[in-house]
DNA sequence: TAGATTGTTAATCGATTAACAATC
DNA sequence: TAGATTGTTAATCGATTAACAATC
């Protein structure tokens, strides 16, 4: 088991920017949406949001598109965005803050139930309504709370200490937002959040503009 | 000119966990680093690495590797975070204040210069040393500081009529937190950051070994 | 010298795009 | 019916991986 491939890896990743284009559609009372209107909101190629919606087994109909109700529920039960999975924050610093009080995440199913942080001055406060507990009483709580997420932003040199000790507290998914490469047993998912190498990219675009003029 | 292709994204966005390995070895006092060690560290194939440590334009030596400040400053030089970019943060809420404080950003270049809010108990104050204005005073604080690049935190509902005035006061490069598809002129560069489309990753990760068991 | 590592050229793999019949 | 849209099958494109000569 374990380390599988994922296969369609840039498909997941664009289905939460469909499904939030769908929603709208949704709150606004329409009925059916087509992959060429996506498509045309996202400035992508109808073919590739048709390709992309058929791994969620959605089916649409000719002419009309696809039924907007039936194909949020394709892609968020593909994403197994349908079930609340309970999430500790560990790190309860700038970045820890603004994630616990990230109101999309309800949306998808992510509901971080506590954090953990190292510093006694927040120990028993609590950020967004989340509260703050020591590391100490990690295992206690993961088991208490049934949470099998943890959402990494502790400062880069305790990332692989904290790490261990999360997997020893039973934690077997992580969102990690350090830059460093953790190093985990087999049946443990990682899933680096790396914002410089989105920044990379706007960087290089700056350059290919500034080499063209 | 603009709308430009950008090839080898996928490598480009390796750039930065390399960078940051070479890093640590510099730091270690190494003189040369080479494609297997970093592949090993990043639990990448080595010659993934090669090749996309060529695109900077470095040359390894045989049996050695690549000199270590060589190639440091060849990353650097390609990502152009040799020059220091003028940023303004636009919605100093919980998540601009996070990226306000993130210290790593001077490691790139990147350097936060002014903050704008709607809120006016929020202006005059300042977060992590960073002065918060009146998004009233956003253009002309633009050519004062001479930022070229935007980073975009404001809630969704505002995205677009916050673009609109970025573009008036002369931004290039927005750097997009919101999950809005942002509508801009040809000449001016977006970067989006989806959180979501990383968590839907994770998701999709634990779905397939739930399956798997 | 022997062997690890580079960089190049070719092969494979997977993702995107194109073409088009089916359909409502 | 006419035409927009789906879903399938095939073609293209680009990224990854493999093979290997060159080299220090």
């Amino acid at each position: 088991m374990s380390k599988q491939k994922i296969s369609a890896i840039p498909s997941i990743r664009r289905l939460p920017s469909y499904l939030h284009i769908i929603r709208q559609y949704r709150d606004e009372g329409q009925e059916y949406i087509s992959g060429t209107v996506i498509a045309q909101e996202l400035r992508l190629e109808p073919i590739q949001v048709r390709k992309d919606l058929a791994i969620t087994g959605i089916v649409g109909k000719p002419k009309k598109g696809y039924p907007v109700v039936a194909l949020m529920a394709a892609i968020e039960h593909f994403l197994g965005w349908d079930e609340v999975q309970q999430a500790v924050l560990i790190g309860a610093g700038n970045l820890g803050t603004a994630l616990a009080g990230y109101q999309e995440f309800q949306f998808h199913g992510l509901n971080i139930c506590a954090a953990f942080d190292q510093n006694p001055a927040k120990i028993g406060t609590n950020i967004h309504g989340v509260p703050v507990f020591s590391l100490e009483t990690l295992s206690h709580q993961v088991s208490v709370l049934g949470a099998s997420i943890a959402v990494l932003t502790v400062p880069s040199p305790y990332a692989q200490e904290v790490t261990d000790q999360l997997v020893q507290s039973g934690i077997t998914a992580i969102w990690n937002f350090t830059n460093v490469k953790l190093k985990v047993p087999d049946n443990v998912i990682v899933q680096r959040e790396d914002l410089t190498s989105g920044y990379a990219m706007l960087c290089v675009m700056m350059n290919a503009r500034k080499n063209d003029e």
